[in-house]
DNA sequence: CGCTTATATGCAAAAATTGATATATAATAA
DNA sequence: TTATTATATATCAATTTTTGCATATAAGCG
């Protein structure tokens, strides 16, 4: 169906700071939970509750590799609506205190 | 300011069916409350809430014109949004027991 | 076990919805 | 002209529903 409810639907979903800011991440690369959390600033119990949502919504697939889940953008549309709202993707973040892999080997 | 709250407020706007409706048919041209009302189906009161809503958040601007009041889109980010969304913009629409100036002159 | 991630629960705050009422303009009767 | 009625729109108040976020806990992997 393509109602106006199912695309009010995926704006409430970016209708969120936070889900925002994931979401503008992974449109760098794949990240993690820990990395999200440190990007954001957010207990790891609020992250993976904001994940939760923006899996429910097909915005975001995860892979589990070892302990680590790493998300990413599954939706050419979603990246579509960010770079009209919030402009270019920038390079990928080395947030302060993230263990993650890409984190630790990069920097 | 340019945070992500400040996108946020405004996929807020857009995450609601009946706006979205009426941002939609005012982007085919504008509109007084009484057409958004046979548009929407819903009691005026209730248009007149939603269009509150998104003069606050500048999205639309109303312009009175005798009794009626007509209402237009300001922004061109809104319409870019509605393009990546919901597609094309139709032609005029003359809903059902519309009596504005559009809808008696043109049928 | 320790680390990373996911889920469950609770509650205050905010938003959606409905109903009643107010205001302003136009049309019409006296 | 004034008084009255109808129409269009806006605002207010009350209620229900949804969200945001914290805390606690569980589950899976090395």
């Amino acid at each position: 169906m393509n109602t106006y409810k199912t695309k009010a639907d995926l704006f409430h979903i970016l209708s969120h700071p936070v889900r925002l800011q994931i979401l503008d991440e992974l449109r760098k690369r794949q990240a993690c939970v820990c990395h999200l959390q440190a990007v954001t600033k957010r207990p790891q119990a609020y992250v993976s509750q904001q994940l939760k949502i923006l899996r429910d919504a097909d915005l975001v697939i995860d892979e589990k590799d070892g302990q680590n889940v790493f998300y990413r953008l599954t939706c050419d549309l979603t990246r579509e609506l960010l770079k009209e709202t919030i402009g270019q993707a920038g390079g990928p973040s080395h947030p302060e205190g993230c263990t993650c892999p890409f984190c630790s080997q990069e920097k």
